[in-house]
DNA sequence: TTGAAAGCGTTACCAC
DNA sequence: GTGGTAACGCTTTCAA
């Protein structure tokens, strides 16, 4: 509750002159500077963000929407962009929409136009036309993780081009029957991720003169659970594939497990390849698409703040990250 | 940036009335109101929190300070956080330590304390005592959830008697020969925790007459792939237990993974039984002492926001969470 | 029911 | 190098 008056008064000088001394700008005597640095300290004064958000302009907040923050990929890019936000001494205000499509408007209407951000950087989301233009409206910098959106710069994988090369790695292996784990994400995130990674699956199979079998293209809801229960229904089929891309690492653990579950040898019976590089997929020997998401996370945060600093022109590129395969132990040679 | 008076001038009212007007305060005419609401909505108005904090003193805004994001149970308890919040038209300020010791300081004194938000929220941390004195000085309401901290209420599960109860459960089946994966925590987290647990083992143990082996005492360091590690060295030795309890659930799986790494059946030649029912605990089958984080984390934020409501006198004391067994497939009886 | 005006705690500009 | 003083955009009393 000590507020800059108070500093003032114990320290003789004008609150003007502590207001400098304490943010570090010129104009002030060192004598001056260090009694009212003690001062403040021995008062326990720490300027009032609201107050001096009014008066600068700037809240040195970052907003960031996540669709939710209990999947690996959101996890990692918030970790990423909370590592250059602490760097610039920016503090994160999260609004998490937690799929619930009612709140968006909430979350949209009344928390993000509340000035209280300098910038936003949102993950994986779709927006609605109107949601985009209140976020342009609101004239500061934004960029967008994980999926592209029209309109708006933002950062992610060749989604196309990652799936197309993990399912290429099974074909150069030899694989020529090959399942596609996918599906539809939910509501309001960015779907043109799955489809995008889908159509590199189709790519690569066509390409190589493959057939893509209907029947063999299952939806995984983006999970473990409902992926291993997919494969296993499609493993208890007479004819079965004798490789698996699965969209995302978790998806292809569940695939994983459906091997196990049906007596089947991984990667002896069947090969499974998936995308992201998560956590687990060391552990499980996963074969994957490696991506980083902490790294898209603190790039998307560097580049906002740039923005923010006006030393350089805002780029208005978006930014096309890396992907790599990493071969473990789920992919081999299929066994004729 | 329209602003409060751009609603005014529009409506032909005083920046006093739209405020009462778009609050929804009494004594305004419905007439007014109704204009009041079209004009700014027509003008995109949406009032600047940091002026209304300066002004009202209330910020709308919700710290939550946490050691990392990425672990199930901080996910799960941000969720919950997060759902009371919204209810309650809150937002979220999201303090992320990253298990950094020297942002420690930056946090708790440069971000926490400028009065931008009205109450604090805290997962499973330790305080130093310059620390908890900030807090405390800050005088605003503030809660922990995870692990008991001298000084300041808090929201948990009872550790030991938890730890307990997962250990009877293997003695109840016949188990005599049991280990614990433990293991410290991270610096700076709650240290209590881990200690609790392996003191409730012990309990069980000695309550029971079974000799709790020092060379079964092992430290899975909170996650999966090092649980693995040291379970399968002990899994190596001439003389193994017939039964595991971990610390965790992700320490759990670990144990369950090393038991299949040394060709081991579970439940027929190891039971493994964990604490949390985290997501994938359904998935392995793993038998847990089950708590729930998102309630946690839900519950805190409503005592919180109940305290700010200032209609309930604030409540002073710790709440102990449930936690309770759920029987999976990962125990049995021992194989004599 | 409405309006005028005094804050709220800073920053930034302009004098000195 | 320092101090005075308008903003900043609201909320909240007090009068009307």
């Amino acid at each position: 509750m000590t507020s800059i008056d108070d500093v003032a008064r114990a320290a003789g000088v004008s609150i003007a002159t502590v207001s400098r001394a304490l943010r570090g700008l010129p104009n002030v005597s060192d004598a001056t500077r260090s009694r009212v640095k003690t001062v403040a300290d021995e008062l326990g004064y720490v300027a009032s963000a609201g107050a001096s958000g009014l008066a600068s302009g700037r809240t040195l907040t970052m907003g960031v929407v996540v669709p939710s923050v209990s999947r690996w990929f959101y996890q990692m890019a918030l970790e990423g962009i909370d590592e250059e936000l602490r760097r610039a001494n920016y503090d994160m205000m999260l609004f998490n929409l937690a799929a619930r499509k009612g709140d968006r408007e909430r979350v949209f209407h009344r928390s993000i136009l509340r000035k209280r951000t300098d910038a936003l950087i949102a993950l994986c989301l779709e927006f609605t036309p109107s949601e985009r233009e209140q976020l342009l409206s609101l004239g500061h910098p934004t960029i967008v993780i994980g999926g592209p959106v029209k309109g708006i710069r933002h950062i992610g994988i060749d989604e196309r081009a990652t799936a197309r090369a993990a399912t290429q790695h099974l074909i150069t292996l030899g694989h020529r029957r090959i399942a596609h784990v996918g599906g539809d994400d939910d509501e309001g995130l960015n779907r043109r991720v799955p489809l995008d990674r889908r159509r590199g699956f189709r790519d690569a199979m066509e390409a190589a003169g493959l057939a893509v079998r209907p029947e063999w293209l299952l939806s995984g809801r983006f999970s473990l659970a409902p992926s291993r229960a997919v494969v296993n229904e499609m493993l208890a089929s007479a004819e079965r594939p004798t490789a698996i891309v699965a969209n995302s690492d978790e998806m292809a653990i569940g695939a994983i497990m459906a091997a196990h579950d049906s007596g089947l040898q991984v990667p002896g019976d069947l090969s499974v390849i998936g995308i992201d590089n998560h956590d687990l997929a060391e552990s499980f020997g996963l074969t994957t698409m490696a991506q980083d998401p902490f790294e898209q996370g603190a790039l998307g945060a560097r580049i906002l703040l740039d923005d923010l600093g006006g030393i350089v022109p805002p780029r208005r590129t978006s930014v096309t990250a890396p992907s790599h395969l990493i071969v473990r132990t789920s992919t081999a040679p299929p066994i004729h």
